[in-house]
RNA sequence: GCAUCUGUGGCGGAACUGGUAGACGCGCUAGACUCAAAAUCUAGUGAGCUUUAAACUCGUGCCGGUUCGAUUCCGGCCAGAUGUACCA
């Protein structure tokens, strides 16, 4: 009789699911501690081996929390909105809601398995009402809001109507789509669709006409996060640019403060690295060239140094000034280009990035400082989102800028020169010179300084002469908000004679109509507008949908006060609970989610939502669980497979072949194979030996590649506590780690032999009541305090280690004393609890495990008498001597002397100096 | 191209603020138990040299530096992973 994790599994999360005994108070007499998982959206195939290694991890925490007196929120919900649910709708008429609620069972039933300590009592869904009411509502507190720069935070919208009213809009320092100047007059004049255009520059939740990532096949825009390489992240479909009216968050302007707020925040390096690079903050020049025409073009540059370097200008294809500066016989080619121009697919320009093209207006600019004549020319390299749509061209210090010099013999003239290096002729150059390290020539007043202070200097200069000033520009674009798509929350937005107007917060929430099909109408409309009788007093509502991400903006703070009508969170448990202490998901979220999540934090925090501005305090990405494939080796046009090793002798092709048909790694079970698919019942076999080995490779699990472990299967037979161990066993936490079938066997042995040091051959429980030996006692203190230090480092797998060891050494020493049993079950309850309960109550606890107090660390049962020494002779180390930590300096040298195996060193030559570091080193010269 | 991270046995991976590299697990080898297998247990397992043992030598991607001493710190290269990119 051995260790039945069946029963007990079931048994203990029984009871813990009775008892309620993981269902969070707002208990205030303790320290709060939130642990938090990134919400999954269920999707149809479950999970896999990958999924739980971070709920595994943060339960840990959890739990290891718990029994260190924090009052632990642990929640877990589902991001219930999505496309796949949608798609299946549309192909079969079966309402999203039903496919969702299957799909969130069968996740529920996966992860129950897993002994998983979390309060479902809390459980959140984005699709639902009671949910997507407060996402409605943060979007009109959004739409009811604008960001004043000099307050450095969100107010109300009603707190800028004066300002308009009196005729200020040209001197407002606060967000806007663009500078706008009118009168009070006018102002009074508007009409009310005029006064709520105008608004809508300013408003953080905005409806404008906007360039947006179009894609056909999904029938949707998406947001720049959505969109990589030119096609959906979704899917993969081509993605075009087109204009439309869209409702946008105005979330650049929190640029800076979301830049700010990575230095107070503890997350990985390169995931701040990415949202830094996402923010692209840039400090530079704007500076103003005069056209011949006496119009004016404003450029961006962040190399003011090398302005004396400038030999051309360079203009958008979508720029506004363009008509106006052509030359008569330039327009019909000037024309031509831009149409081409514009024609061209995101993917096809990104696809030839290298394809240099642009052509010539027949105007010139007058360099501001040299008074030089510089020829204005249009090209697709410079774009219409950043700066403002034209440049300087300085092609002797930028490698676009050289291209195109080069493509359209063009003027490359030096003027900086790198240290160490002279003036070259450019005419010889293959490349630019693009460093920021050097020194100025050829340019009037900065010539001879830094690069650094000649950018400093010049902008000193023009911000003097009024013809620039010192800038700063952010990479960083207004977050796309809607979708046309049903399967969301719909905008709590109606139109009252063509004015959007938000609907009063009493009427939410704005519940999601039922339709017959879910495609778009004939028409075109997104598919909201087939819903029958939906309307605000005969006004239509808006039709679009919100974005995945929407819903999981603020849902952290939901947990805290999830059943709260009247507020998304009331502002004393937020009070309390405030941010996530350990937040665990994919990095995959970095530039989405992330981000999005930090700008919404940030604006509740503003309007005195919430109590702190930044949601996530520490933030941990698991790494990514891989998967080991196996193949077969088929030989071209026949129906016969080779084995691994013989398959250089023949053509073949290498085919996935599903791993639960393959033992021991590498042996093909040929029945089963044939069995598998019909196209192999007739398969023939070369072997080496009598066995088919396969080969394998390590790749992403992956359904198609037949390579995934299914998490259930494993809890079913080797027990949910062996398979937390494992998945936190692999590796750390953050790497991506192939999975090894084989390597869980170790565990489960562990596992079994933890339950054998105190049950005899019978599998009778006995425990001696001896009190420990001083070894025994030091066995468990250096487990504890190995475990409790990686536990706060997250450094997960090697407290496994720790407690193999643990183990190990107990059963040599044949130690099944109660008083190393106890603290050892609470000790390692956090990763394997089904087994440290059922101890627990063996050794009379009627308790739970999840609330006794983790071991205290005792650092006297560990104290060291002797320490080793590094002995060095003549500067090299030797040997090492063990030494009383009580010997003095002259004692060390007695012991020195004596011990042979630094006699031996010697070579009977006498000492001449001895130096003596305590706790480190005995250096002896001779 | 730029940025971040990572390079340690056959494999996954340990090594506290620099101090006897390779913990723990897998795999492999040998043995015990067994009619046999599975399970379990015991021993061995970086490389070289050596009949054996001991001893010694070399070993943490490569080159160099600091140090009595470097997987660890510094500089330069190489490789891989991830992110991002006509962002002026």
């Amino acid at each position: 009789m051995e260790y039945n994790h069946r029963e007990v599994e079931q048994k203990w999360q029984n009871r813990w699911r009775k008892e309620q005994i993981f269902k969070a108070k707002d208990n205030k007499d303790k320290p709060k501690y939130y642990v938090l998982d990134m919400f999954p959206y269920p999707s149809g195939a479950g999970l896999h081996v990958g999924h739980p290694l971070g709920y595994i991890a943060s339960d840990i925490v959890a739990r290891y929390k718990r029994q260190k007196g924090f009052n632990v929120l642990h929640p877990m919900g589902y991001d219930a909105y999505g496309l796949p649910a949608e798609q299946y709708a549309i192909q079969t008429g079966q309402h999203p809601a039903i496919t969702t609620e299957q799909n969130i069972n069968r996740y529920r039933q996966q992860l129950d398995l897993l002994g998983l300590s979390y309060d479902w009592s809390r459980e959140v869904r984005t699709c639902d009402p009671s949910y997507y009411k407060w996402t409605q509502w943060t979007f009109i507190q959004l739409f009811n809001s604008f960001y004043c720069y000099d307050a450095n935070k969100a107010l109300p919208i009603s707190e800028l109507i004066p300002a308009l009213e009196g005729g200020f809009a040209k001197d407002l320092n606060v967000a806007c789509g663009k500078p706008m100047d009118f009168s009070a007059q006018q102002w009074a004049d508007f009409s009310e669709q005029e006064r709520s255009d105008v608004l809508m520059n300013y408003r953080l939740a905005y409806l404008s006409e906007a360039m947006v990532n179009w894609c056909a096949d999904l029938g949707t825009v998406l947001a720049n996060d959505e969109v990589v390489n030119g096609v959906s992240v979704r899917g993969g479909f081509p993605v075009e640019r087109k204009s439309m009216k869209q409702w946008s968050l105005r979330i650049t302007a929190y640029a800076e403060r979301l830049l700010e707020g990575l230095e107070r925040i503890e997350w990985s390096e390169s995931l701040k690295e990415i949202q830094r690079n996402w923010i692209g903050k840039s400090k530079g020049a704007t500076l103003f060239f005069e056209l011949e025409n006496g119009e004016k073009l404003e450029i961006f540059t962040t190399r003011a140094d090398t302005l004396f370097g400038a030999t051309f200008m360079v203009l958008c294809p979508e720029h506004p000034i363009i008509d106006s500066i052509t030359t008569d016989d330039r327009k019909a080619a000037v024309k031509e280009y831009i149409t081409w121009a514009k024609n061209r697919s995101e993917r096809e320009r990104l696809a030839e990035v290298k394809l240099v093209s642009g052509i010539f207006t027949g105007s010139y600019a007058i360099n501001p400082l040299n008074g030089e004549r510089l020829p204005v020319w249009v090209a697709d390299y410079v774009l219409a989102g950043y700066g403002s749509g034209a440049i300087m061209a300085v092609p002797a210090h930028d490698s676009r800028d050289f291209a195109f010099a080069r493509k359209f013999n063009l003027p490359v003239r030096q003027v900086v020169v790198p240290e160490g290096e002279q003036e070259e002729d450019t005419t010889q150059w293959q490349e630019s010179k693009d460093s920021k390290e050097g020194t100025v020539i050829n340019s009037g007043l900065i010539t001879g300084l830094k690069v650094k202070d000649a950018i400093e200097k010049i902008i000193n200069y023009i911000e003097e002469k009024g013809i620039g000033y010192g800038t700063t520009n952010y990479r960083l674009r207004d977050a796309i908000f809607s979708r046309q798509r049903y399967w969301g929350e719909p905008f709590p937005i109606y139109y009252e004679n063509g004015v959007p107007k938000a609907l009063s917060e009493e009427k939410l929430p704005l519940l999601l109509p039922d339709i017959e099909t879910y495609l778009p109408t004939e028409t075109g409309e997104p598919p909201l507008a087939r819903a029958k009788d939906w309307n605000y007093n005969g006004n239509p509502y808006d039709h679009n949908t919100m974005p995945g991400f929407a819903g999981s903006n603020a849902y952290y703070l939901r947990y805290e006060d999830p059943h709260n009508d009247t507020a998304l969170v009331s502002k004393e448990t937020n009070d309390y609970w405030q941010n996530v202490d350990l937040y665990i998901g994919g990095s995959e979220h970095a530039t989405g989610h992330l981000l999005y999540s930090r700008f919404i934090t940030k604006f509740l925090f503003d309007i005195g939502k919430v109590c702190t501005d930044e949601p996530f305090v520490r933030l941990i990405n698991q790494g990514m669980v891989q998967g080991r494939s196996n193949f077969v080796y088929r030989i071209k046009g026949t129906n016969r497979y080779v084995s691994f090793g013989l398959k250089n002798e023949y053509e073949t092709d290498a085919l996935h072949v599903d791993i639960s048909l393959v033992e021991n790694n590498d042996v093909l079970n040929l029945e089963k194979f044939k069995a598998w698919r019909e196209e192999f019942n007739a398969a023939e076999f070369i072997l080496e030996g009598d066995k088919y080995i396969c080969g394998w490779e390590i790749e992403k699990m992956s359904k198609s590649l037949y390579n995934v472990q299914n998490p259930d299967m494993l809890v079913e037979r080797y027990g949910a506590d062996t398979l937390r161990l494992y998945e936190m066993f692999l590796g750390p936490l953050e790497q991506s780690k192939p999975w090894d079938t084989q390597g869980i066997e170790g565990v489960s042995r562990f596992i079994k032999k933890f339950w054998r040091l105190y049950h005899d051959r019978d599998n009778v429980f006995y425990v001696s009541d001896l009190p420990p030996s001083k070894e025994e006692l030091a066995v468990l203190h250096r487990a504890i305090g190995k475990v409790e230090q990686d536990i706060e480092k997250f450094s997960f797998n090697t407290s496994v280690s720790t407690f193999m060891v643990c183990v190990n050494l107990l059963t040599d020493l044949k130690c099944n004393k109660r008083q190393i049993l106890e603290p050892l079950a609470v000790l390692i309850s956090s990763f394997a609890p089904h087994i440290a309960e059922e101890i627990w109550e063996l050794l009379g606890h009627k308790e739970t495990i999840t609330y006794a107090q983790f071991p205290k660390f005792d650092n006297k049962y560990l104290e060291q008498t002797t320490f080793k020494y590094p002995v060095s002779i003549n500067g090299k180390t030797r040997t090492f001597i063990e030494l009383d930590l009580s010997l003095t300096q002259e004692g060390v040298e007695t012991a020195v002397m004596k011990d042979s195996s630094v006699q031996k060193f010697l070579d009977n030559k006498p000492i001449k100096r001895f130096i003596f570091v305590p706790k480190r080193i005995i250096n002896i010269v001779v």
